[in-house]
DNA sequence: GCGGCGCATGAATCCAACG
DNA sequence: GCGTTGGATTCATGCGCCG
């Protein structure tokens, strides 16, 4: 389906926002380049781009075990020199300039092979960088040869229009998310595994699937409900998924056939949440800290639940009051009985207790992301 | 006292590998460009350069030739603004990377007003990036207006001087300073503070003080006692101090005499760490190289003895001449007969390659341990 | 059904010395 | 310079099999 049949689709479109021309929820088969040429100039509310790193990667490589590595080797992620790979940056960047309402704001994921010419391109195109973000990957892969320090991060840029550009900022939301704390530029998530990623004939079918965690958080930070997202390297979908799951609208742009079709199927499974989840906290008076207790009083989570870290080396139990009982005697907080258990000065017992849902272990966060996102007005 | 001095001072300067010319352990003061031109090309083992962050800030901004640049909020002049720092950036990592052996390494570290032009120079200009890493810290400043992500890191950029350029790197002393597991690339560390932030009459000397941890590890990571480190900003003599605390030769450029008066007391009574303690985990390849026919000849292991890997998949005998001998015909070096008959690449076969001890599988490279404690001083 | 073990794998710029 | 060879090198996670 392409951009020029200008069809409207979704609930919550607004005209005076979303001009009736944008493709919404759709995926745009073709060039980048040249069908963000094909949109209207300040349209969009967000753009996320997972663009081609040019890796350069040289020859085989083989674990200490000597089982082959998968690298990633498709002919997109290919330049021939970093020329090359500039003008293709400085291209996408100067049409998502111009798709991008005035108030809008673009982030761009890359590693060290690329992301030091992206953010260059960035700043030579007039955006205005408000912050860099690190994704510390939780599980990366170690550096088999001994030469290197383990390569644990990607980097990402998150850019206004302009120095004097407004821009959309839920602070209250990544407080909330982050215990209480200011959210930091320093983010951790595994990688993309497990149920989350695609597969297809027990193949993964893109190399490099982005975690829907990374895209849940920057969503949440920087759009409102009914915005509209758009991703110029859909790949299989991952911004998609995460937008309809938080209702904002979206558009993909994406070449490959293959991509295409598992992020339609995957998009089309994917949940809307309550709108009545959706709302973002406003102010600190309206949005107290919640204790681990309030979860217990509202029966989320029920008294004689044990509770383990994420190694099952310990184990704590919910009492009624909101406090946890571990075996060895500890008694107190989840933050202190966290700590005493691992004879650490200091826990984060949001992030180290976990509880079982569904044959897998969660942090007891998500469950208060759950309460918060379902009280809140 | 200037670089035309070429004063050499020190204890282990060596004139094979140090040029006479060198002027070591020193603050040379001025400009960091012209004094890097007077210095002798490829003789200088690791740089670490904290240069300028940026314009925008108001921080000092200087042209190549050295004149300085007022600042500017125009839209019209930001692109200028860049281009300078460009400039600036581009000639002072060329004479950086004159300057190097061709086994060095650079150290550059910077925040996001500045990091990514830095990196694209030092890609532009021929390095090779082998890794970023991020400093996270500890206790950032908070975001006091609540518009932006806790900006909680700054990056540092390392590179070689191309892609085929040897270089130094401790992998062991990192991995045992990191408990064992492959050292990553962020890094957390407290920012300078306390004791360690040099004042003068309860005022900071310098706003941007590194923190000692940080450039304790880098050394350590990357040269080895007795290599030259220059720091082409050398502030208040960070890089200084640990270089002397680490046994390392080290040369520093700085314009601002306050700076450099701080930097000389403050290394003055740095104190040099013991031989002993400076010894690191080393490497085995640096250890002595055992020939596994050694062990045959000395009697560890007897000819026609059979050899397994761990599942006994596969066997091979022990000829006389440290030769193996597998069934299925090949012949060859432990290496070469495990990697033959695992159809593999490549094998290790010290560790690949078992024998019958106490009734349990012991690899060969047991033996070798064995062999090298006994023949050891 | 549960726990333990083995195996697969992830955006990776991944060797050095010698003849 | 290039081909050959010695030999050094991995962490977290998910899944499936087996006892």
């Amino acid at each position: 389906m392409g951009v020029m049949e200008k069809v409207v689709r979704g609930r919550r479109a607004t005209l005076a926002e979303t001009p009736a021309v944008l493709p919404l929820d759709q995926i745009l088969r073709g060039d980048c380049i040249a069908q963000m040429k094909a949109l209207p100039a300040k349209s969009v509310d967000m753009i996320f781009a997972d663009p081609p790193y040019n890796l350069q990667l040289g020859g085989e490589l083989f674990r200490p075990d000597g089982s082959h590595v998968d690298a990633v080797t498709d002919e997109w992620d290919k330049f021939d020199t970093f020329a090359h790979y500039d003008a293709f940056t400085r291209a996408w960047l100067a049409e998502a300039h111009r798709i991008l309402k005035d108030d809008g704001t673009i982030w761009v994921i890359g590693s060290y092979h690329n992301i030091f010419r992206v953010g260059a391109a960035v700043q030579d195109l007039g955006y205005w960088i408000l912050n860099d973000i690190v994704w510390r990957k939780a599980n990366p892969m170690p550096n088999f040869r001994g030469t290197r320090f383990t390569n644990a991060h990607e980097t990402l840029i998150w850019a206004s229009k302009g120095e004097k550009a407004k821009y959309t900022f839920n602070y209250r939301s990544m407080k909330t998310l982050n215990d209480e704390l200011q959210m930091r530029s320093d983010w951790e998530f595994p990688i993309c595994g497990g149920g989350e990623r695609l597969k297809k004939d027990g193949v993964k079918v893109h190399p490099t699937q982005k975690p829907e965690a990374l895209l849940y958080r920057i969503l949440l930070a920087c759009t409102k409900p009914g915005d509209v997202v758009l991703d110029p390297f859909f790949g299989t979908g991952t911004t998609g998924a995460v937008a309809k799951r938080l209702g904002r609208r979206w558009m993909g742009i994406e070449r490959e056939g293959d991509y295409i079709a598992a992020a339609e199927e995957r998009i089309a499974a994917a949940l809307p949440l309550d709108e009545s989840a959706l709302a973002t906290m406003q102010s600190p008076k309206s949005q107290p800290k919640v204790a681990f207790g309030v979860l217990v009083e509202n029966g989320y989570l029920a008294p004689g639940t044990m509770l383990v870290d994420t190694k099952r080396r310990w184990q704590a139990m919910v009492r009624a009051d909101g406090s946890l009982s571990s075996p060895c005697g500890a008694n107190g907080s989840i933050h202190k009985v966290g700590s005493t258990v691992q004879g650490a000065p200091a826990c984060n017992g949001w992030t180290f207790w976990h509880y079982e849902a569904e044959g897998a272990l969660k942090p007891i966060d998500a469950l208060r992301q759950t309460y918060l996102l379902a009280t809140q007005p």
